[in-house]
DNA sequence: CTCTTAATGTTCGTTTATGATCGTTTTTTT
DNA sequence: AAAAAAACGATCATAAACGAACATTAAGAG
């Protein structure tokens, strides 16, 4: 007897709501807040939530250290742009996500939404929407990348060719001020292109950030993207360049 | 109203509410709470259900499981099983695995060997074996099913027919004494076909329990396999029928 | 009809979940 | 920065749920 019956109900809220409270959940069950506490501490010992005052919020679903490290870095931040990404998005249609944290973060927003069809070449965003009833789940195959659970290579490719989609939201490891969208990995170049081929609307997800990094790989062109969404901080070489090229920005 | 009449029902309400209780059972079928419990004992033990305190839930797979839940899965016969199979394996080979908690738990035990190129149409397989720098995951694609993370569908089949294995470790839901293997999905039959065609050697992991279980669809026969791994209490019918075969059975 | 067997009900001692109390920690207000 | 309020965890008492053993009932076989 490991589990009470408000367990599973209690991730299901905090999956549908971001967060739960004490005081909402008492109310929810008719029990006292004792006892919602009692549940809330060993949903957190067991890892399925993370616990703060009040009440309780979803963990971080990572693959590994480093990469949940880096995931914090611009939560906040990351968290508004995929906001704003998701509401771009209607319901009942078909969306790809790509790698990335920006992603994810998209994913999670995404978990509001009814009746889609998302397309992924990454494991966390699978394991995230696999919790939903509402969304469709088709997973590309391919070698899994053990250092943010991404599938890249032939396999992925192979089966996004035989797709099409509505909407395709893509991150980025880095962003030049001339326009390229860059990525470390040269598999992950293949694949990126081929799903811009694919998509009606791309979407590109990026904190302004990126723009100090460097990486090694040319994915595109922001004049390929259809709606760029990033926060305030753009530099103004890149945002006349989108201007130009008849980019939509949105600011989170 | 007989047992085997309630337990069939009783599933159903569980898909369907996502939990059960006893106080609710015990009203809707008339019989007293002695006799509910014993029936959520029975489907608890046949893993169709997971038990709790006042009544039961759907049962959940290995991924999001907490560690004591886990130390429940090592006593089980399972890890047994899968350690066995896991010895049948050499280091620096491919191996497919596919859907099913057994399966996962020889992915736990693959994690001691090396230079192993692992192909699995199992998300928690892949979550799992994602830890492990010595095991170079390859994920099939295909729609992800919810239930247990299994991904099916012609994605899955088209990666799989472009691979070859040398081992391919697969599971199944139900057997019967005639040496049929048996699944759930319909889906999964045209993957696991593949499967076998494609491998050098296939091991079948299944505990003797499975005996006891139905399930609608046909994935090949006993006979198709060349090591059967298993517990003590394999049906004297079908010893009889693997040492006509010339299927190798291992008892765990 | 009786005998056998399996399912269900009954009883009872044990285990588990819950709610209440209280001192401590954290957050908010002043 | 201090005070007040809210949330917290530990502890304990109680009521509910539990499993085991035994009794009863129903159904089928001979």
């Amino acid at each position: 007897m490991v589990q009470t019956l408000r367990k599973p109900e209690i991730i299901n809220i905090a999956r549908r709501e971001r967060l739960v409270t004490v005081d909402h959940l008492v109310e929810h069950f008719g029990v006292t807040p004792q006892t919602i506490r009692r549940d809330l501490t060993e949903l957190s010992d067991s890892g399925q939530l993370e616990r703060v005052h009040g009440g309780a919020i979803l963990p971080s679903t990572t693959v590994n250290i480093d990469y949940n490290e880096r995931r914090k870095l611009n939560q906040a931040r990351k968290v508004d742009i995929a906001r704003l990404c998701a509401m771009q998005i209607p319901n009942d249609c078909s969306v790809f996500l790509n790698i990335g944290t920006t992603t994810e973060a998209v994913a999670v927003e995404l978990l509001q939404h009814q009746g889609l069809l998302v397309v992924t070449n990454n494991m966390n965003i699978a394991n995230i929407l696999s919790t939903s009833t509402e969304v469709k789940v088709i997973v590309t195959g391919g070698n899994l990348r053990q250092s943010d659970g991404g599938l890249v290579g032939d396999f992925a490719k192979a089966t996004i060719q035989q797709l099409r989609f509505d909407f395709a939201v893509i991150g980025c490891s880095a962003l030049r001020e001339d326009g390229d969208i860059l990525d470390f990995d040269v598999q992950e170049v293949g694949v990126s292109k081929t799903i811009i081929r694919q998509s009606d609307t791309v979407l590109l997800a990026s904190d302004s950030s990126k723009f100090e990094r460097k990486a090694p790989a040319r994915i595109a062109s922001i004049s390929d993207v259809d709606i760029f969404v990033t926060d305030k901080g753009l530099p103004d070489a890149c945002a006349d360049f989108c201007r130009e090229s008849n980019t939509k920005v949105l600011f989170a």
